[in-house]
This record gives C-alpha cells, sequence and structure tokens, in this order.
RNA sequence: CGGGGCGUAGCGCAGCCCGGUAGCGCGCCUGGUUUGGGACCAGGAUGUCGUAGGUUCGAAUCCUAUCGCCCCGACCA
C-alpha cells in the first residue's frame, strides 16, 4: 500500500473526552471516529487492525473444527419470547419495530438464532458435535458506554456455540475452544490469562474468562505467579490462615471511643493496626439478622456472600434494624454481647454471627462494644463470645494471600475481559426443543457451550498493553501494516524514490504487508505519525545513507536505527518479521 | 436510571459572573523559503455560539424548556 493512496488522519492532540490511552491513541490515530455515544466509524487504519484480528480468530477457528455461518443483526422478537430473554433482557437490548409493526431486536448475542437452526438442522447424533460460529455486529445498550471501542454500544464479536450429545461431550467441546483462545491470543501477541469465572445466573457449570492484562482492566483477577492458578476476584478462594487461632493472652478490656465510628478512626485513636481490628457488617437475610466479622483491613465480597446459606436472599440491614438487633448504631457492632461486659442482657433479638476464615483465627482483637462510644480490646472469640456460627470465605483476596491450590500466593492485577467461555448445557436447548435422535433411538436435549470473543475490543486491549509516550506499539500480528518504507524526500530525490520503490516492489513480490511512505512530508511529521499508527518495523531510505550505500532499520521499540547496506536490507527484514 | 459536569470554527480551548460588532492555538487554503524528528515568513477561508422559547433597545452571556455528550456509580465481548 502506497500512503499516498492511503489515508491517514492524524492528530497531535486527543478529544477532551478521551480517557484513557487507548481511546486516546485510536483517535489520534485516525483508527476511529464517533458518530454517537458509543458508536464508532471504523476508519481506513483500524480496519486493517480490525481484519487482521479477525482472521487470527477465523483462522483458529477453523483449525479448531468450528463452522463459520452468518446470521442476521435484525433477529424476530418471537425467538426470543420463547426462550423467555425478550422480558429477562431489560433495556440493553435494544427493540424496534418494523413497518407491520412487528417486533424486533438488534442482536446482543445469538443464542437463539443459532439453536433455532440446530433444533430444525441437527437430527442425529450421528451430526453432532457441531460447533458453529460467525463474526457480527452486535449492540447492546449499555448504561454507560466509555472508553471509546473498548466498551462501546455497537462492536464487533465472534461468537461460537458448540451442541453435544451429553456432558462429556460439551467438555470436550469447551477444551477445544479454551485451547483455541489461548492459541488465538498468543497468536496475536498478547500478555493474558484464562481465569476461573463465576457461573452466574445463567447456570452453566464451567467458565473461563480470557483477560488481558492492563492496568486500565475494569475486572481485577487474582493469579499465583508460582502456578497455573488464576481466578476473577469473585471466584478466587481466601483460605483459611495456615496457622491456627492464637491462644488468648490479653484480658477483656472496655475502652471508650467517642465519635471514632471507622476502623480507621479507631485504629489510629487506639494506635493499633487494622489487622488487629475486626470490622462488622450487618444483613438480613432468610434465615435472620446476619452479623458478618471481618478483619478490618478486608474488603467483603458480595457474591461470596451470597453463596453462604445462612444468607440467602441478603439485604443490607437498616439502622432501624440495627438497633433492634444489636441494640446499639452502626459503628459500634460487634460479636462480644454487652452482658459480657456491664452485665445487660444478651443481644435483644436473634443474630447469626458469620466469621470470615481469617477473622475466625484471629485473637485479641479490637470490635465495637455493642455500646454506643465503646469498643472492646483484647476480645477472643469462645471465651468472651460464642465461636461464630458459620466461618465462611466472605472477602475478597488481597495481594500475598495463599493460593487456593497452595502453591505460592496471590498476586492481583487488573485485566480487561476479551474472551469468554462458557458451558452452557440446556438452558437454551431445552427451552427451545434442540433435540436429536441418539444411537438407542431416544430422544435427547443438546448439551450447549457458548464461546466469545470482542473483536473490536481486543484492538483497544492491545493498545492498552502495548503503547509508550510516542503512540501505539502493535504487535505483528495486528499491525495495519507489518513494515513501512520512510522515504524521504520521496518527492523530490530521484535517488530515494528509486531506491524506495524497488524496496517496495521487492517486498510486496515476497508476500510482505508492506507500506509505501511516498507523501513526501518532512521527515519529523513523517516519523511522528510512523510512530504513532504504530507500524512494528520501519525502513527509513534519505539521501544521507544512499551517498553510503546505507538505509536504516528501527523497530517501533528500538531506541537507535540500525544502518544496512541497501543491498541486504530485503533479506535483514524478511528476518526481522521473522523473528 | 441516580449523582456531578460540559455543549463557542475540523480538533483543543478562552469569552459568560459584570448583556453592547465572537477570539486564541493546532489544522485547512494561496504564494515563497525550507526538508533526518510534528518548519518559517506573508496573506487567506471557516461559526445560524447544541436547539426552541422568554426577558431586553440589544443575548454566546440572564431565565425556562429540550436535545446531545462526558465523568462517578451494583459483572458485560
Amino acid at each position: 500500500m502506497k500512503l499516498s493512496h492511503f489515508f491517514l488522519s492524524t492528530t497531535k492532540e486527543a478529544p477532551a473526552e478521551a480517557e484513557i490511552v487507548s481511546h486516546q491513541l485510536m483517535m489520534r490515530a485516525g483508527m476511529i471516529k464517533k458518530l454517537g455515544a458509543g458508536i464508532y466509524t471504523w476508519m481506513p487504519l483500524g480496519v486493517r487492525v480490525l481484519r487482521k484480528v479477525e482472521n487470527i480468530v477465523r483462522e483458529e477457528m477453523n483449525a479448531a473444527g468450528a463452522v463459520e455461518l452468518l446470521m442476521p443483526v435484525i433477529q424476530p422478537a418471537e425467538l426470543w419470547q420463547e426462550s423467555g430473554r425478550w422480558d429477562k433482557m431489560g433495556p440493553e437490548m435494544m427493540r424496534i419495530k418494523d413497518r407491520h409493526d412487528r417486533d424486533f431486536i438488534v442482536q446482543p448475542t445469538s443464542e437463539e438464532v443459532i439453536t433455532d437452526i440446530a433444533r430444525q438442522e441437527l437430527r442425529s447424533w450421528r451430526q453432532l458435535p457441531k460447533n458453529f460460529y460467525h463474526i457480527q455486529t452486535k449492540f447492546r445498550d449499555e448504561r454507560r458506554p466509555r472508553f471509546g471501542v473498548m466498551r462501546s454500544r455497537e462492536f464487533i464479536m465472534k461468537d461460537a456455540y458448540s451442541f453435544d450429545v451429553d456432558k462429556d461431550g460439551l467438555m470436550k467441546s469447551y477444551n477445544v475452544m479454551y485451547d483455541a483462545y489461548s492459541k488465538i491470543f498468543t497468536r496475536l501477541g498478547l500478555e493474558f490469562r484464562a481465569v476461573n469465572a463465576d457461573t452466574g445466573n445463567i447456570g452453566g457449570f464451567a467458565s473461563h474468562e480470557f483477560q488481558v492484562l492492563a492496568e486500565s482492566g475494569e475486572d481485577v483477577i487474582a493469579y499465583a505467579p508460582d502456578s497455573d492458578f488464576a481466578a476473577n476476584l469473585e471466584m478466587a478462594e481466601g483460605v483459611a490462615p495456615a496457622t491456627p487461632r492464637a491462644a488468648a493472652s490479653k484480658a477483656l478490656e472496655l475502652v471508650h471511643t467517642p465519635g471514632q465510628k471507622t476502623c480507621e478512626d479507631v485504629g489510629t485513636f487506639l494506635k493499633l493496626p487494622l489487622e488487629k481490628q475486626l470490622k462488622a457488617m450487618m444483613y438480613v437475610s432468610d434465615s435472620g439478622f446476619v452479623l458478618c466479622m471481618l478483619r478490618a483491613d478486608h474488603m467483603v465480597n458480595e457474591i461470596k456472600l451470597g453463596k453462604v446459606p445462612a444468607l440467602a436472599n441478603y439485604r443490607p440491614a437498616t439502622p432501624e434494624e440495627i438497633e433492634a438487633h444489636l441494640g446499639v448504631e452502626p459503628g459500634y457492632c460487634g460479636p462480644v454481647p454487652r452482658h459480657a461486659l456491664k452485665g445487660n442482657a444478651a443481644h435483644p433479638g436473634q443474630v447469626i454471627v458469620v466469621a470470615d476464615r481469617t477473622a475466625a483465627a484471629m485473637a485479641d482483637f479490637v470490635c465495637g462494644a455493642n455500646e454506643s462510644g465503646y469498643h472492646v480490646m483484647g476480645g477472643n472469640w469462645g471465651r468472651d463470645c460464642a465461636e461464630p456460627d458459620v466461618v465462611a470465605d466472605i472477602r475478597n483476596v488481597v495481594d500475598g494471600d495463599a493460593s487456593p491450590d497452595g502453591k505460592g500466593v496471590l498476586k492481583l492485577r487488573r485485566g480487561i475481559e476479551v474472551g469468554h467461555v462458557f458451558a452452557l448445557g440446556q438452558a437454551y436447548s431445552a427451552k427451545l426443543g434442540a433435540k436429536f435422535l441418539d444411537k438407542d433411538q431416544k430422544e435427547q436435549v443438546m448439551e450447549m457451550g457458548c464461546y466469545g470473543i470482542g473483536i473490536t475490543r481486543v484492538v483497544a486491549a492491545a493498545i492498552e498493553q502495548n503503547h509508550d509516550e510516542k503512540g501505539i506499539i502493535w504487535p505483528q500480528a495486528m499491525a495495519p501494516f507489518a513494515v513501512v518504507i520512510a522515504a524521504l524526500g520521496y518527492d523530490r530525490s530521484a535517488d530515494v524514490k528509486a531506491a524506495a520503490d524497488s524496496l517496495y516492489a521487492s517486498l510486496s513480490a515476497a508476500g510482505v504487508d508492506v507500506a509505501l511512505d511516498d507523501r513526501g512530508e518532512r521527515p519529523g511529521v513523517m516519523f511522528a505519525e510512523l510512530e504513532l499508527i504504530g507500524i512494528p518495523h520501519r525502513v527509513t531510505i534519505g539521501d544521507r545513507g544512499l551517498k553510503e550505500g546505507m538505509v536504516e532499520y528501527q523497530a517501533r521499540r528500538d531506541t537507535v536505527a540500525t544502518k544496512v547496506p541497501l543491498a541486504e536490507i530485503g533479506a535483514f527484514v524478511t528476518k526481522a518479521l521473522a523473528s
């Protein structure tokens, strides 16, 4: 591609609305243009990157035995009513009407349509397993689109759907997709982790998210550098401390802490670290009033809470409920009953005490005294209050926690979810009646899996992970051009033109994805633009070097250029591309 | 959908408080000089000040409504 025939439009400044670096750089590089909130035009430069990603995804999906088709963006409401999602989906799903006033949706995903195809086309066990996929535009009317194409309303997704005769088959299909995803993100040159994810409310029984590691990511993942353990924050188990609870060594003591309502306040006031304090969280669940105790520096995890039987259908307690059950305002709550201190009555109402594993292993702790303006010091489970009714993992893991697999400690990093594999089971196939006849001529419901990759998001995630102060640094596999020839003075030097044209012709003939910058721009402008748009390999040809028969090669990450004889540059570039 | 903020030239912004002929930088156009790190000189074009009402002799500026966009907030590729 000659850049004089291409279309580049870069800017020095990013629009004020672009918050994160990938959005800023994509706007500055002229890859995308905003048309509305969460709606973007992909400009020529951006489309080249998009196609590179798509092609790699397509190749690996095909290699994994999936079959490509293309389902419509606009889908009739009936199918979605049949699956129940017409009512379930809420305003995130875009609904439209045609001229006959019939209801349609703009697809946010395609389980319904593919299951409809499966129930019509797949009638026999002999046709299974099957995996269909497409790469298609999606629309999700996000509550808050942001970060450019990272979280846009319209986006491009590769979604695949597998159909199997039984759960064993499904897990085989699932693992094939898991492996294919690993290959895809490896080929794309991204640093990523496959993390165990919550299967949530859809039902399913296995789920992994593929997270590109980047500081700006919206997800937090926990992983063990010493093993292959990696999980979403809500799935990473907070294991019990390795050492058992220490014996009580201090007497229970009531301390006056007027106005010290937060753990931070109390810690400062008593000159004690947060690790010595218990904090209380009050909830009301189907079981009644629940007092949850955590070490003060830990954060409660709401998804884990919901999995504790005593907290079924929980909600935060109101100040009135707290007063009624503990006889004290929030800020001074704890598990130690008042009678242990002052001979008062025990908790007036039934209270279930749920302690986090770490909290349950603490001794000589500080906590609220259930008396306004007072805390206790030297509190001990079993001695000053009952042992917790329930000990459970209810907190977010933190950096340095022991890994649940027993191998080393956890580290936390932020990630961008670019892919998700999900063993669905029969959730859709049962509802829509996707059945087949098995070997014994019995009708069976198919086992489904679904597998998504956010193609447009991958592009943004790659930039988040690969950039510097000058601009984007594309992994070679997804660069808009693999190599660019920067011809200095192409418009006025016959020597430069001849050398550049010749190299361009030979690289093109060799199948290299090469761009020739023949625009005759001033060198400063040219270099700045080529670095901004992130071409990974650059050959600079100028009169100065040609006099000595030399040109220069510089990889995007190199700090200095390498002089290469003109006669050898073709081979040099080919070698650089291969390494 | 709650809370906060912003709409002025293609982009980044000033002007608004205190009504009185709409400005700056980048970009764009013309000519010239330049040409290995976003050039310089000279000249030039570009706005119904988001939209609709209202107040006023007069509104970018004050008032009302409305639309759009951005940021913070309970899991989405």
